[in-house]
DNA sequence: ACCCAGAATGAATGAATATTCATTCTTGAT
DNA sequence: ATCAAGAATGAATATTCATTCATTCTGGGT
C-alpha cells in the first residue's frame, strides 16, 4: 500500500513489502514452489492460476516464467518437490544408521509418515491432487514411480532384517512391504477426506496394529 | 458428415450420426455423466471442458447446460454417480441376503473391490481425481462422507458377526475395518499410479493376506 | 395433416488466463 | 561514482473456455 504522500511504507517485517528485491534464483524457486503448494491446498490443483501462485509469494507473474519456463513445468517440479521431501525424509529413517533397534526404526518410521509434518492437509492435499491427475499424466507418474521404488526397496530390506531377526514363519518382506505401503497411503487419504471419521491418532493405533500383527516381538 | 450433393448420409449404426434426436432428461444425464467419466480419466480432471465432454457424448454444447445447469454441477453429479456406483456394490454384498456363508461374503466383497469392474483405470481416476479436489471442495467432501460412512458401518457390522463367529480374541471390529479400507484405497491407488510395481494379481493377495492374518479361520 | 411443447443446436459473448517482453530497478564490481 | 548484468515488473496479447439464447427441429397428441 502506498499512503496519502505517495510514499511508499517500508521495513514491515513481514507484509505488504513494496521495495523490489533481487534474490539469487534457487531461493525464487523455493519460494515459488511453497507458495504452489499453498495455492493447490486452499485452492484445488484444477484451480490454481499463474496469478494465484505469484501473488501467494509476494511476487509479480513475471517472475514465474523467469524461473520455470512455463506453468505446467512449476506445477512439475512442485510435485518433483513434495516426493522427494517425503520419501526422502522415510529413506532417511530407514537407513538410519543413528537408530540400531529395528522395532524402534519401524516406530521412527510410522512417527514420519503419520506424524505433524507429513499429514498436514497442505501436504496431504498436494499429494492426492497429483494422483488425481497422474492417470492422464505420465509424467507425474514417472516422477512419483521414480522415488516411490527406491522407498520401497528401503522399507523391504528393513522388513527382511525385522522378519530375520525375530525369526517370523510364513511372512513375504516384500508382500508386507506392499500393504504397508498401501495402509499408510489409504489412511492418509481418509485423514484428508473423511478427517471427521478418522482421526490421527485413530490412523496411528491401525497402522501399529497392523504391524504389531505381522511382527508381535517388535512393536509394543 | 455432408456428400457432394449435400444430402445427409444416415443410419450409420455406431460412428458420426448426424440426425437430431430427442431423448428423455434421465438417459441424456446419462450419456453426459459416461462421456464426463471417459474424459477426466483420459485428460485428467483439470483438463475437462464442456466441449470436451459434449464432443465426446455426442452432442453439443447447449444441451450440457440444458440439463445440468453448469459444468460444476455436471462434475459433482458425476461424483455422486461414481460414489454411489462403487459404495452401492460394496454394500449390497455386505448386505447380502445370498451368500451366508461369512467367509465367502468376505470373499465377494474382496473381488468386488479389486475385481474387473473397479480396477479399470477410468473408474479409478475418477476416483482419486476427485480425492485430490477434496481437500479443496466442501462439497465433494460431502458427497463421498456420506456414502463413505455407510459403507463403513455395513463393514463393521460384517466384522462384528465374524468375530462371533470365529470368537476372535483382542480385535476391534472398528478399527480394522478402518484399516482394511485404508488397505483397499491404497492399493486402488497403487494399481492407478504404479501399475508396473503392483499388479492386480498382487494387490488381491495382500488384501487376502491382510483378512487372513485377522480372521484365519474364515480365510483360506 | 397439423401443432406445439420442449429437446437440441452452436454461434456469439464476455470473462479468465498463460505467456510475452519492453522497461525499470538492484547490486556488486570497478 | 559509474556501469553492466541480470533480476523483477506488469500491461498487453492471444487464446481458451463456460455460459447464453435465438433459432431449429422432433415426435406425440389431436
Amino acid at each position: 500500500m502506498t499512503d496519502a504522500s505517495g510514499a511508499v511504507t517500508e521495513a514491515l517485517p513481514e507484509a505488504g513489502s513494496k521495495r523490489r528485491q533481487i534474490r539469487p534464483k534457487a531461493e525464487r524457486r523455493q519460494q515459488l514452489i511453497d507458495a504452489t503448494i499453498r495455492c493447490i491446498a486452499q485452492h484445488g490443483l484444477s484451480a490454481v492460476t499463474m496469478q494465484m501462485v505469484t501473488r501467494e509469494a509476494g511476487l509479480s507473474v513475471g517472475i514465474a516464467n523467469l524461473h520455470f519456463k512455463s506453468k505446467d513445468n512449476l506445477l512439475k517440479e512442485t510435485l518433483r518437490f513434495v516426493a522427494e521431501e517425503y520419501h526422502g525424509g522415510q529413506i532417511e529413517i530407514m537407513e538410519g544408521g543413528d537408530i540400531l533397534d529395528l522395532g524402534e526404526r519401524l516406530d521412527a518410521l510410522l512417527d514420519f509418515q503419520l506424524g505433524r509434518g507429513v499429514t498436514q492437509r497442505q501436504k496431504m492435499s498436494v499429494w492426492f491432487a497429483y494422483y488425481g491427475e497422474a492417470g492422464a499424466r505420465p509424467v507425474y507418474q514417472k516422477i512419483v514411480s521414480t522415488v516411490d521404488r527406491l522407498a520401497a526397496q528401503k522399507l523391504e530390506a528393513l522388513f527382511i532384517q525385522i522378519i530375520r531377526e525375530g525369526n517370523y514363519r510364513g511372512v513375504d518382506a516384500r508382500e508386507l512391504a506392499t500393504g504397508y505401503s498401501a495402509l499408510i497411503d489409504g489412511l492418509h487419504l481418509g485423514l484428508l477426506v473423511t478427517p471427521r471419521e478418522l482421526s490421527k491418532r485413530r490412523a496411528r493405533e491401525v497402522a501399529r496394529d497392523f504391524l504389531r500383527r505381522a511382527f508381535p516381538q517388535h512393536i509394543r
